[in-house]
DNA sequence: CAAAAGAACGAAAACGGTTTCGTGTTAATA
DNA sequence: TATTAACACGAAACCGTTTTCGTTCTTTTG
């Protein structure tokens, strides 16, 4: 019982014309005369014709999905972002086909070259740890070349030119260690990964540099750099031990929330004796307790705009090479672990 | 300087042989002599070469896509299962195109038909919570009419003839219930929304059934019905305050948090005084202080198996109307918001 | 009343592949 | 030497559209 998909032949050959009335009638060609479009219009309701994607696609050259490329899913920043891609993509009719890197460059390789194969129209994408690492960005100078558009997000690189955007990761850490400051912290940790995640980087420059403009002097010893992956309980107490420390920038929830478990069992009150800000404005922010002082990253709007930017390339004719990087600023969001 | 696409028939003209004898070549075919074979694989492996995947989609009648269409992407769970399905179709060399009902009938209805008219080769999907109010199911039965094979997960319906697959909901409540029981707790609250949502009513059935079975008697007014959207925090302290209780059973994690919080702040301690269980083992749970106990759904294995399910039907020929219905086993994921 | 213009429709190419079914050439066989 | 089989390749149909360019018939115009 299997009502199969009508097709414009099935059309044509049932009301006895050709393929190409029947495409036109439904198009509404002033070409064809009144009573044989009414004729088609209605057939074509009845059994209920819609066109086929792929057969457009094909014809048109344009598939109308765009590609999304990114570390992780489980992730709050990340969906967020492809929220806010989803809600503007649809608007223009766009699907979105999203694919996983799981932070490693092979996969984020194999799935953009999927795609590149005539599957979408456009890239958006936040590289992975692992492509930072290796640094090579081939992959994405080749999907270039070829003329598919691409926005890089979050995660970018200055080594391909491309449509960017980020949030201004230097001014959010600046912001908050100002806060810090302000309330009169002057023993301040940085708490972050490893230096090769661009975000990462940008962020503890922001942070040296509002020590620095206030004439704080950096000490090493409260700056923690962890790995991505693997992080120990264990480093966190050792360091928040042999501490002293007035206030704890972390550069994403969970270090902030492990920070704030080991300085609440070491007997300090949150925010008295020791304030928390984070990275991230996600749900562990919003229901820690003491809830979580943080740095909204705004990641639904990036995608929005990201989303905004590459239909836009994509739609425009002209090839123009010109590249704009758009920087958003992040919000301070104040909760209960900072001085009010 | 755009490198374009090389197609078959651009390979065809530079090496003077029909596109036919290309395609073959390309593929091994033993109908092409090694000379030939080897010169136009060469020449193809020079150029950087790819089958474009429109094309073969509208040959073959096959996109090696999957649609998948869930009512929210900022959800743990939610993003949990998509991965595990990217994780199986990938390895098949599947492709998943994502789409958000964001709970919306509406928006549920017209994704489905626009992946429906060759977009996808089958969908995966959870019932957006208005679909499952208007008990509306048309736009389902309509694909699995035209042939394509879809799989419903966590949020069904058993008014359409599908694969299914969802975890035990009532028993992960029982299991739950029961766990509070033992540990000697006879003032169970429940924290629920409406019934609409499937899954709420498994859960407030199993969590009645383990009272009833162990001789305690319901007491209504220690059972809260939320709205999903919009849950007001005096709700919670109000019924907090006027209840007296020894143990919550939660259908999600915020409201675990949330009522927790109020517990402390009425000088209750969890959990000597009050024990605390929630649904859905995400960040939140675990990262509570004290830590959630929590009933894991398992969203990753789910999404393996919905892919698994749905990969097998599609590459399947015969047209088999047999359908199954999977269920998985919740855990209950122990940690300090209960007595060991 | 012949010629031009307009109306309504169809044939065919094109998008980029796959696949079936020839067909011409060479080598093996009787 | 005539016949046949094997080999290597090409023509063409097909997937479902869109679109250009005829073509036919009717109507208007000089």
């Amino acid at each position: 019982m299997l009502k199969q998909k009508i097709t414009l032949k099935h059309i044509a050959k049932e009301l006895d014309v050709s393929i190409s009335t029947v495409s036109k009638a439904l198009k509404n060609s002033e070409e064809i005369s009144r009573d044989t479009k009414e004729k088609i219009q209605a057939f074509a309701k009845l059994y209920n014709y819609k066109p086929n994607n792929i057969a457009i696609s094909l014809k048109n050259k344009r598939t109308k999905n765009i590609g999304v490329v990114i570390p992780d899913i489980v992730h709050h920043f990340f969906t967020t972002v492809v929220r806010g891609i989803e809600k503007y993509a649809n608007t223009k009719g766009y699907n979105v086909i999203v694919c996983l890197s799981d932070e490693s460059f092979d996969k984020e390789v194999i799935n953009m070259e999927m795609l590149a194969n005539g599957s979408i129209d456009g890239f958006i994408m936040s590289l992975s740890s692992d492509t930072q690492l290796k640094n090579d960005y081939n992959h994405l100078k080749e999907v270039t070349e070829q003329g598919i558009p691409l926005v890089l997000f979050d995660r970018v690189t200055n080594q391909v030119n491309c449509d960017k955007i980020v949030i201004d990761d230097q001014l959010g850490a600046y912001t908050a260690t100002k806060k810090l400051i302000d309330e009169g912290r002057r023993k301040i940790a940085l708490i972050t990964t490893d230096d090769y995640l661009s975000v990462s980087k940008a962020r503890t420059d922001g942070y040296l540099k509002a020590l620095s403009d206030n004439n704080i002097e950096v000490d090493n010893n409260i700056i923690l750099r962890l790995p991505t992956m693997g992080m120990e309980e264990e480093v966190f107490k050792t360091f928040f031990e042999k501490s002293d420390i007035d206030a704890v920038l972390c550069v994403n929830e969970i270090f902030a929330i492990y920070g704030m478990r080991c300085v609440k069992e070491n007997g300090l009150k949150i925010p008295e004796d020791v304030s928390f800000i984070g990275f991230t404005d996600g749900l562990l922010s919003k229901y820690a307790n003491p809830s979580l002082t943080a740095i909204a990253q705004h990641g639904e709007k990036m995608g929005e705009l990201a989303a905004e930017m590459l239909i836009q390339k994509v739609e425009s004719e002209k090839e123009e090479e010109t590249y704009q990087t758009k920087i958003l600023e992040p919000t301070l969001i104040e909760r209960d672990s900072t001085i009010n």
